[in-house]
Formats: C-alpha cells, structure tokens, sequence
DNA sequence: TTAATTTTTTAGATTTGTCTAAACATTTAG
DNA sequence: CTAAATGTTTAGACAAATCTAAAAAATTAA
C-alpha cells in the first residue's frame, strides 16, 4: 500500500476495497465459494494478479481462502464490502436527485466516490438525502450496521403470460442498457403486464401505459420485477 | 468535449496531482521558482523523492525544471492544479453549506474528494452550490476557465494600531487552528479594530463586536483582513 | 481411468512512488 | 576567497499491484 493512502488512515486500499466488494456480488449470486478466474474478469485483470491479492486479502484476514478452492468473506471482509455499496449506492442518489445526473450516468462516478474514505461523510450525506431506501437502479441501500431489507424479485424474462407487476430494478448497469429501457419507457416503478411470449427467440410483449412494447429476452433477463 | 482532451486532462495520478497543487502553492507565496526542500516539506516525504516526481513532471511537460534551479509550472500543469484546487474548494463548501459540517472539519475529507475525476460532476457540483465566489475559509474558488479575482489582503499582524478591517480569510486550515478562531469568535466577516500593538512579543489587542479579545502574533500572522 | 481441457498457481519482471546513504552543487560566513 | 553549511541529486533498494509464460492441480470427457 502507498503511503499515500495511509496518510488517510485507511484500512484498505481502494484496490483492495474493489476486489471485497466483486467477491461480496459474486457470493450473492453463486452462495458458493467465489472462483479466481470469476474475479479476474470482474476487475478486468489476470488470473494471476487476483491469486497474488486473494493470498493478502487472506493474510488481513477480509476473507478465506485455500488454494484451488476459490475465497469466501470474512465477516469482517463482508462489513468492508457492505459499507463501500453503501458509499456507492448513497452517492448515486446524490448525483440523480440532487447533481440531476440520469440513472444512467452515475455508476462511473460513484466507483470513485464509494473510496472515499470518511465515515462522518457518509452518515451526513444519508441524512441529506433523507435516508433513501434504493439506489436510482432500485438496488437496496444498507444502513449503517449494514442491514437492509432483501425484496425477493422475478426476472422479467421468467414471467408467465398475463402476469402483472412492477419494475423494480434492473440487473445490468451499463449506460447502453439504461438510456435504452429508458427509450423504451421502462423506467422504475412503472407497472406492466406480459401480452405475449414468442416461443422461438424468448422475447416478450407488455404493455405498459396503454402501450405494447417489445423486449428481447436477452433484454428481460436483466429486468427485475415485483409481483 | 472530445474524449482524447478528457484523457490528456487526466493522465495525472492522485501524486502527481497533489504535487501541481503544491508546486502551484508554493509559487504563489514565493513568486520565484519553487524549491525541492520546499516541495518535500509539503509532501511530507523525502526531497530525493521530490526530485523523481520533477524529473517525471518535467518528462510529461507539466513543470518547467532545470537540476538545481527549482521548478515552475507550466500553462497546462497550471491548469491541472487550479482545477484539483478548484474541486477543493467546491467540495469544501458542499460539505459546510449542504452537510453542516464545520470550517475545521472539511479540509481533510476534501484533500480526497478533490482527486474525483469528472469536469460534470465539479459543474454540476457549482451550479448546485449556486456559482460560490469563495470556500468556508475565504480562498477563492476559480471559475470553470481558471480564472478568479484576486482580492488584497493584508495580515492582521500587519496593521496598525485604530487600523479596521474585516476579516476575509485564513492562511492556515489546520483544525486546531480553526477551532481556536472560531472559540475567539474570529470567523469570516467579523469585523475588527486594532486596540494596541504588544511590542514584546508582537501579541495584539483588537475589538470585535464590543469585545476586545488579544492573539498572538503566530495566529495574527494567519488572519486576512480586508480594510 | 486415462486423456484433454479448464482453472489456478508459481516464477520472474515491470511500474509507481517511496526510502536511505552518499555524492555533488550552491550558498553563506569568516 | 576558502570553508562550512545548506540544498539537491544520484545510486541502489523496497513494497504494492500488476503482467507474461509456464507449471501444476482440478475438472470433464472419452
Ligand atoms: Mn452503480
Ligand atoms: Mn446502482
Ligand atoms: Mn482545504
Ligand atoms: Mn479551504
């Protein structure tokens, strides 16, 4: 670690925060053991590189691992991880409630402002933003004992014809595919209902407000709603 | 804006940053060029190490540095350090006008926020803040061009006796510093009047709001006064 | 259950920013 | 004007995070 970066009193470095944080997301989806190559692909590097970190991150004791047998959190590796989606999740209502930034222009944004490293910061700016509940993906907010309420979803794409609900969140964040259901209508809270189910390629038709719009499967899969 | 200008804008670390804003400092207080020992004290790291990081500056044209004559900025690492010094000073006052924090609070939790890399973000961030002239310790915020006014001030450990004035800013942010203005009721906008001149050890006497309050010499040297 | 494939780890290098110790240059004082 | 003091640079080393190439382990398929 520079020294730099301890100047600010921190624990982790923002490489390390990164690294908790994919593996955090990677156990939410898997409930197993996290892999190395999995891991390298979400921080855009080598194999190599992320066995080098997973054998400090194991030293610290933020998480365990064994050779060849992929890494688990710690429960403290999981509290360092929860407060850096916290961080991430805060400042993206800041940037779209308070910056009047779209949904789909925070997320780059707010990987660098999730490091920043005060915790005094973090309470004051969820004070000011009235302690939202959801981030403008609709992704839940942890408090700040890292609790937060899971609210169970259904992918769009595992929907039955004439099912009703509402979107609640989506399972991508890339700006192509927000500015896109953005384009489509298909924004948070809107409610729709499935017309139809094309059994050759997956895709879907709903209505929403009064109107049919139409979704590629491959589009679905990533909309998550509430029934 | 052109992605290459953006990247060419941003090719600088948290480090390299960090030393334009000194090097600028420094340049503003001397006039002259700035000296490695100068650097080095600021940084809080080794003057061997400041001449790597010039010779690195020199290399990508931010600084102009000949062995043994100090460095100078150029127009583009100019730039680079008014706009880290500007994001500061914005961050500064969204923390004390948005967050409610303290003047003697903020300097250090904007030291980070200063390195966030977005040109919409700080313009949103200015435009959120409605346009500030000037952050919580007087220091003027440079407009989106680099460009602010330049206000005179004069020390309050300059002044004469039945000298007025009002105070305008601080030339020294350390927290013990500031809480101990803010104790004597010394904070921006008050306005003073110099009741005697101690000539043993340079303390002086002033009046503010009908109080008369003494300071040593080392704080008047730090107060800004605006006659 | 052996062989092929996939996954992971090791070994050794590289880059960035730092350090100490020592050499070198410049400035100041006698 | 020389000598001492001060300021700066060089040389060589280190830690963090990364890389490539190759070896080793685990998984899958034949
Ligand atoms: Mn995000
Ligand atoms: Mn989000
Ligand atoms: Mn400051
Ligand atoms: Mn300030």
């Amino acid at each position: 670690m520079s020294k730099h970066l301890v100047r600010y009193t921190k624990m982790q470095s923002f490489t390390e925060e990164n690294y908790l944080k994919i593996i955090y997301h990677l156990s939410q989806n898997n409930e197993g053991s996290v892999q190395t190559n999995a891991i390298a692909e979400k921080m855009q590097t080598r194999a190599a590189s992320v066995t080098d970190m997973l054998r400090k991150l194991s030293e610290k004791e933020l998480i365990l691992y064994k050779k060849y047998q992929g890494a688990h959190l710690t429960p403290a590796g999981r509290q360092t991880a929860i407060n850096v989606i916290r961080k991430h999740r805060l400042w993206e209502v800041f940037l779209v409630e308070k910056l009047n930034f779209k949904w789909d222009e925070v997320h780059d944004i707010a990987e660098e402002l999730e490091h920043i490293n005060s915790q005094e910061l973090v309470e004051r700016l969820d004070e000011f933003l009235a302690f939202p509940k959801n981030d403008p993906h609709g992704d839940p907010i942890p408090d700040k004992n890292g609790n937060f309420d899971f609210v169970p979803f259904i992918k769009l794409s595992k929907l039955k014809k004439d099912d009703r609900g509402l979107i609640m969140g989506v399972s991508e964040h890339s700006s192509a595919f927000l500015k896109h259901l953005e384009k489509l209508g298909l924004t948070l809270g809107k409610s729709l209902t499935i017309s139809t189910i094309n059994q050759f390629d997956g895709s879907v038709e709903i209505t929403v407000e009064e109107k049919k719009i139409s979704v590629t499967r491959e589009i679905a899969k990533h909309i998550l709603i509430r029934i």
